[in-house]
DNA sequence: GCGGTGCCGGTACCT
DNA sequence: ACAGGTACCGGCACCGCG
């Protein structure tokens, strides 16, 4: 590999990467594994960052650049200048293209040349120069790269080789993904007064895990310095490429560093010898390795409701039996020495559960980076809108659109997708009709896209016009959005080509599926993308288009299905529950294909339906036997568990033909149980999410008060927190009965609340469509006290 | 002073 | 901190009421 001159072919996986500025100049620090698993650091110290300014003709860019070049003691840092063209939504430009050594000051003189006359915009002085590299160079990061450089003399003790770019760099097809250290960890900290802050709560215990198998446990006995010392050394020591944690971004990482700072330490655990920083989107860079919050990733599912550790790795299926202690009772454990030792289990088994979960998400967490572009330890941090935000700048630069600026904007409204009035009742065979990814195709479709939209008129012949709207669409050339989705969708189906050819659950197999989640995740938030007010490409005209012509689509199913006296059930923006005569069904699948070029397909069956008056709530029974329940209080995160298991029950029932009167019965055993008390006290729990800062909640709600009393106690709780209370026997109104669930007791519960504000509600949600009253659940019941709830309970499918 | 009513803040869901 | 459409709870102001 060697040539003359000593430049050698490195071959890498970008795993990170960093800026720095060395003697006022800017060196780009490329991070990754080389085929081997060795570390590797490639620098390149010949980049500049850029700005544009953008002009509608030549002659005006030529003036401000001759006026840049005659004024060069006004913009010192100003490297080169010259006129380029491009287009800016759509538009044929002329753009000034001015290098700059620093950042800050590119955007200084940007502001300020964007004053002359005849000055559109100026623009790409808001994206880093890490992301501008990048971009220039072609480069996605989690992608082999191949770059060309000479050993360095300067190489960090931490990688085995470090180069200076001294030829070309490019990004290869490649995308498997080496293997890559994985450290896993988890800490503790102790804390007598409520939460522990970071600058005054003493760490008590560290475990991590790393993927060859080894697993430590750092414990404070005296010395906290120590074990912060000692963890950073044992990163050090086996040098992960990746640091996984749970929640690490926001709890862990800020304690690591507050009590390092506290204590006068270094926390030295990147791989220049540096210290873990906070980074954009909120995330805590490590340089030379990706540092991933797993939580972030589980955030972004629905289910489970609950996002704890435990309960995500047990809903995954990658854990039994989880230990839990709660937060509130770690100074308990601690201080007792028999209890302790189940408090460094429970840590051992998190650090354990953490790099479980690693396995599950990396693969996909490596798959969106490179789809997107963003860093591995930024696309977890990174919001969707961000991620597709990456995306597009990409896309965009392929296509020769220049990049706008994030700017703050007004807001506008828009109408969306149409619901309809669902028919009441239980309806037997019934099927639900989807079109396949309806927006994304209708973008597709009719070219819409910030770069073709025309607002108004519209008359040009080459162009598609939106029915109800003023707005048009120019056919040709193909805009930004459908090129976007195109790209996705082939590569999607390249996807499913390469998954073929593999074996079904093989490393290459999971890696595929992985890919394929990340691409239609992208593909599916394109169009919400439009309508952000955050997106750099937000263009209302195309939001609304798209949510036009999908009403347009889904009417013209329902007209179609109306002509062939195929009975409706209900819609929602996409789909259409027909009955399933089988014939009808065909021909209306065909005849609604040909008049919208867009497919529509069974996306299945329900043997039995249930609706009640409301749009979005229903309960449906599958022809293999199971139940689906969509919207309804079971599925919903906001009710106690024996609410919500008891209306599941009774949905079973109902859809499985037995009597209402039987699942009246069952409910009425079930209120007599909790009459007696005699419930599971977890049961009992309601969460809910803090969406914003306490102070700012305008009403008493029981969440708000349960969490004030928290507060009050010193626990410190934050937007997005999820608050477990319980409703008590406390007199007044029901936020003055709620109390955080760790407060109280099972001897504490008010009863009747959940009887006639959980348990009723949730059964009578079904059961009134039956003819069963509220008095017929709730009068005492004592004939039933000595059946058996069991006797109700069907086993599950 | 009290129950009924309607509005609004708040949350979580559906597509 | 990707969109709009929707249900529903609890608090609260207001109303009528001998």
């Amino acid at each position: 590999m060697e040539g003359d001159h000593g430049m050698t072919v490195i071959l890498f996986y970008l795993l990170d990467i960093g800026h720095s500025l060395v003697e006022g100049k800017l060196e780009i620090r490329l991070w990754g594994v080389d085929p081997n698993g060795n570390s590797i650091l490639v620098r390149d110290r010949t980049f500049a960052p850029w700005f544009h300014l953008v002009f509608r003709n030549a002659s005006d860019a030529q003036n401000v650049l001759d006026f840049i070049r005659t004024s060069k003691a006004e913009f010192p840092k100003i490297l080169s200048t010259c006129v380029v063209t491009g287009k800016f939504f759509g538009a044929q430009v002329t753009a000034l293209k001015a290098t700059c050594q620093d950042q800050e000051l590119a955007t200084t003189y940007a502001e300020s040349l964007r004053k002359l006359p005849r000055v559109v915009d100026h623009i790409e002085d808001d994206i880093r120069p890490v992301d501008q590299y990048l971009l220039e160079k072609g480069l996605t990061p989690c992608a082999w790269i191949e770059a060309e450089g000479e050993k360095d003399s300067e190489k960090p003790a931490s990688v085995r080789e470090s180069y200076l770019l001294t030829g070309t760099i490019r990004c290869t097809e490649e995308s498997k993904r080496p293997r890559l250290r994985v450290l896993s960890f988890t800490t503790l900290s102790f804390e007598e007064k409520g939460s522990p802050k970071p600058d005054r709560s003493p760490l008590i215990l560290i475990s991590a895990q790393t993927s060859e198998g080894r697993s430590v446990q750092f414990e404070a006995e005296k010395e906290e310095a120590a074990i912060v010392l000692a963890f950073a050394e044992f990163i050090r020591e086996f040098d992960p490429d990746v640091i996984v944690g749970y929640q690490a971004n926001s709890v862990d990482w800020p304690f690591l560093m507050g009590r390092a700072k506290a204590l006068g330490l270094r926390l030295n655990a990147d791989r220049m010898g540096g210290e873990p920083h906070p980074s954009v989107h909120g995330h805590i860079s490590i340089a030379g390795r990706a540092n991933l919050d797993l939580f972030e990733i589980v955030q972004d599912q629905a289910e489970p409701k609950v996002k704890t550790l435990q309960n995500v790795t047990e809903y995954l299926g990658i854990a039994k039996g989880t230990m839990r202690i709660e937060d509130t009772e770690v100074v308990e454990y601690w201080k007792n020495s028999e209890k302790k030792r189940k408090l460094r289990e429970y840590l051992a088994q998190n650090a354990e559960l953490i790099l479980r979960l690693s396995e599950v998400f990396l693969d996909y967490a490596t798959q969106l980076s490179s789809l997107t572009g963003l860093p591995l330890d930024q696309v977890a941090s990174a919001s969707m809108g961000f991620k597709v935000d990456s995306y597009l700048v990409r896309e965009a630069r392929r296509l020769g659109e220049l990049i706008p600026r994030r700017v703050d904007r007004p807001y506008y409204p828009y109408r969306g997708g149409l619901v309809l009035t669902p028919k009441p009742g239980l309806h037997e065979n019934i099927a639900v009709l989807d079109f396949t990814s309806m927006y994304p195709n209708l973008m597709l479709l009719y070219n819409i896209s910030p770069d073709t939209l025309i607002r108004t008129g519209g008359a040009e012949a080459e162009a598609f016009r939106v029915p109800g709207l003023t707005y048009a669409f120019r056919k040709a050339p193909q805009g930004m959005y459908a090129a976007a989705l195109e790209n996705l969708l082939t590569e999607r189906n390249k996807i499913k080509h390469e998954m073929n050819s593999v074996r079904h659950g093989s490393t290459e197999f999971r890696a595929l599926e992985a890919r394929e989640k990340a691409v239609k995740t992208i593909a599916n938030a394109m169009y919400g993308y439009a309508g952000w007010i955050g997106a750099r490409w937000y263009v209302k005209e195309v939001a609304e288009s798209t949510a036009t012509l999908g009403r347009r689509a889904i009417e013209t199913a329902l007209d179609a299905a109306n002509k062939l006296q195929l009975e409706l059930i209900y819609g929602d923006t996409d789909s259409i529950f027909v009955k399933n005569d089988v014939e009808k069904v065909a021909k209306l699948i065909t005849t609604i294909s040909e008049m919208l070029r867009m497919e529509i397909r069974v996306d299945k069956v329900y043997r039995r339906v249930l609706f009640t008056e409301a749009k979005k709530r229903y309960a449906g029974l599958r022809e293999d036997g199971t139940i689906e329940v969509t919207g309804l209080e079971a599925v919903r995160g906001d009710w106690s568990e024996i609410a919500k298991n008891v209306q599941e029950r009774v949905v079973g029932m109902i859809l499985r033909g037995e009597d209402a009167k039987k699942a009246a019965e069952y409910v009425k055993i079930v209120i007599d149980s909790i009459r007696k008390r005699r419930v599971a006290y977890p049961e009992l729990v309601i969460w809910k999410t803090l969406t914003k800062p306490l102070e700012e909640y305008e009403v008493r709600a029981p969440h708000v008060e349960a969490a004030r009393q928290l507060m009050d106690e010193d626990w410190r709780l934050t937007l997005g927190d999820r608050i477990g209370y319980v409703i008590t026997n406390a007199p007044g109104k029901l936020h003055q009965k709620a109390r955080p669930y760790v407060k109280a007791t099972i001897n504490d519960i008010d009863v009747e609340y959940y009887v006639t504000g959980q348990v009723v509600p949730a059964a009578l949600r079904i059961l009134e469509m039956f003819g069963i009253g509220e008095d017929e659940l709730t009068k005492q019941t004592a004939q039933w006290q000595d059946r058996r709830v069991s006797e109700f309970l069907e086993p599950k499918p």
